[in-house]
DNA sequence: CCTTGTATGTCAGTTTTCTTACATCGAATA
DNA sequence: TATTCGATGTAAGAAAACTGACATACAAGG
């Protein structure tokens, strides 16, 4: 029925997965999820960036993501402005408690991130990194974008 | 804050959720998510596994595991005895039924993945399936097993 | 024999995430 | 100008998955 390959797809979804449980053991003390992590991590790379957004950047829907941010707004580590400036976008950034959490979460990450890939020469770090963006690239619909509650047809 | 490296864990996150993005396209068709795929998967593979090593297998909790067999049970994809030979543990397998919709469902995964590594030549394919092995094991915890609802100390 | 430890199944409740649907805003366009 | 389109935010509900807790069954060891 299916062929003998070496499965890449589960081997993917095995990483990913004893990834995501060693981060969440690593940020448990810190009471951050993975996602709420992500969701920090892009905020400092790209301050004033939309829910929606963040959301693209994270693999989650719009929704999901304006539910865990109104927790981080609770919790003070996420700032956003009551109404729009312009459009419909909300401009979300991290405050200085935000900034500082990330910076103990991210050592966190780094550890867990080193430990996966400290057994790597410089070139199969390389090879791996281009492998997988290579599968990213394959699987795109060519716009580049990663559309999950893309517009329906009408 | 954080080092420039090439993101291995983003990459992988993304290329993971692309994945299982495109496989959740290709087998809507046929009412199959793909948590229930892996499951059917691992059914023909190993028949007459517990529940609980199903779960391992698919990286899910047990209990997440029978609430979904029960749902597979009931579409007649799967059975179960009523009660256990010996100990605790229900084998499980896969019906005719199950047989069938598996290969069905086999045929469009192995379409996307093939759509996602057809562009890799034989030692690239070997070098990112060792290279996600290697981050198997450098995260795994010595004992070879994923252990998600290990036992808490007492 | 009794105790301990490990594994399994199950119940109950919670949390996270998704789906569906609608309203609004700006840009592009007829 | 009026319309259409795409993007964003939001609400309500459903689905999926997890956590905590408990009971049961076998194995190992005192």
């Amino acid at each position: 029925m299916s062929n003998q390959e070496p499965q890449v797809g589960y081997v993917l979804k095995q990483a990913q997965s004893l990834l995501r449980l060693r981060m969440e053991e690593a940020l448990h003390p810190l009471a951050l999820t993975v996602s709420q992590y992500s969701c920090l991590h892009h905020l400092l790379r790209e301050p004033g960036i939309s829910a929606a957004g963040l959301a693209r950047a994270t693999f989650m829907t719009r929704q999901s993501m304006n539910s865990m941010l109104q927790q981080l707004l609770e919790r003070g580590l996420v700032v956003r402005p009551a109404r729009p400036e312009s459009g419909r976008a909300l401009p979300t950034a991290l405050t200085a408690a935000g900034v500082d959490l990330l910076s103990a979460a991210q050592a966190e990450v780094d550890g867990v991130e080193e430990r996966m890939l400290s057994g790597f020469s410089p070139s199969e770090l390389v090879s791996l990194s281009r492998g997988l963006n290579a599968c990213v690239q394959a699987l795109g619909d060519g716009t580049g974008i990663m559309r999950r509650g893309a517009a329906p047809p009408r």
